[in-house]
DNA sequence: AATTATTTTGCAACTGTGTTGCTTTTTTAT
DNA sequence: ATAAAAAAGCAACACAGTTGCAAAATAATT
């Protein structure tokens, strides 16, 4: 993949913002260019630091709420308590999910990582129980760490 | 197994207190006995109210870490940010949980359970990541809500 | 291009959760 | 019974997240 020029990525965010019937807003603008930009998964203070202390908090929270209710990313539940949250590389819409991959907290960097390729597995329930959604996160000491 | 009576229940709790060399107070006691007398885990919120507003907050925040610490209870992750603790069944102790079951969550109770009897699964990993934990969260529908 | 309608932002104020320092009370060891 | 150690309660604080509302920015219409 060649990389991309400043303005090529800048044309993409707002096509993307469109596409989901989305106004295109410096503030939303900025925080999809900080995904874009981004390898692994981010906390709501990454986010709030790495828009530059431009924006308000509260746009920030309503910002990333509305990026998840459309698909565009997708919340990672740690143990400690700390939502991150990822782009969605699935077909994920408004109002539906599909992000089946499983999740990767690094205890020496302390990156999350989205494993887009490894995919959660079928759990067999006991009698009586139906499952939905599956979640799975592991801990442990990531690539670049080892 | 025979129905225990509250002063098997009592010496029960007083003996898992003193085997984690604990000294034994009201708030531990009452604690232990939500958790003994629950099946399902319970949030911070529930334990509050089931201690009867008896305790101060500060109390049962510090008596559940206390509890996670010594390896008594463990912390379940969920996707909406809120922390649940259950009890360990398995061998663990201070400083080493061994909680190797999966969890679930139920989409119309709501009620968080330990699913003891079913192991997480093994993951394979992309070369280079190594995994300690693996944490899974089972969203559906439960049991007694079919 | 200008006007209007709609959406989003920033601000202030508030709520809820969890933490910390310190004093008093309770528990444990002697 | 006394002394030492641990835990509880209180007050104050820090921090995350939410809400209502007026101002600003964006999108739709003329
Ligand atoms: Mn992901
Ligand atoms: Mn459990
Ligand atoms: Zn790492
Ligand atoms: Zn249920």
């Amino acid at each position: 993949m060649p990389k991309q020029s400043a303005n090529e990525i800048a044309v993409r965010i707002e096509s993307l913002l469109k596409r989901n019937r989305l106004s295109v807003t410096d503030s939303r603008r900025k925080i999809l260019q900080l995904f874009l930009e981004h390898t692994g998964a981010m906390a709501h203070g990454d986010i709030e630091k790495g828009a530059g202390e431009k924006f308000d908090r509260v746009t920030v929270y309503r910002t990333l709420q509305t990026f998840v209710d459309k698909g565009i990313i997708h919340i990672i539940p740690t143990a400690d308590n700390s939502i991150r949250y990822a782009l969605c590389k699935d077909d994920c819409g408004e109002g539906h999910h599909h992000d089946h991959h499983i999740h990767f907290v690094c205890n020496h960097c302390n990156k999350t990582y989205c494993l887009d390729d490894v995919v959660t597995p079928d759990i067999k329930l006991p009698r009586g129980y139906s499952a939905g959604h599956v979640e799975v996160v592991v801990e442990g000491i990531c690539k670049n760490c080892q």
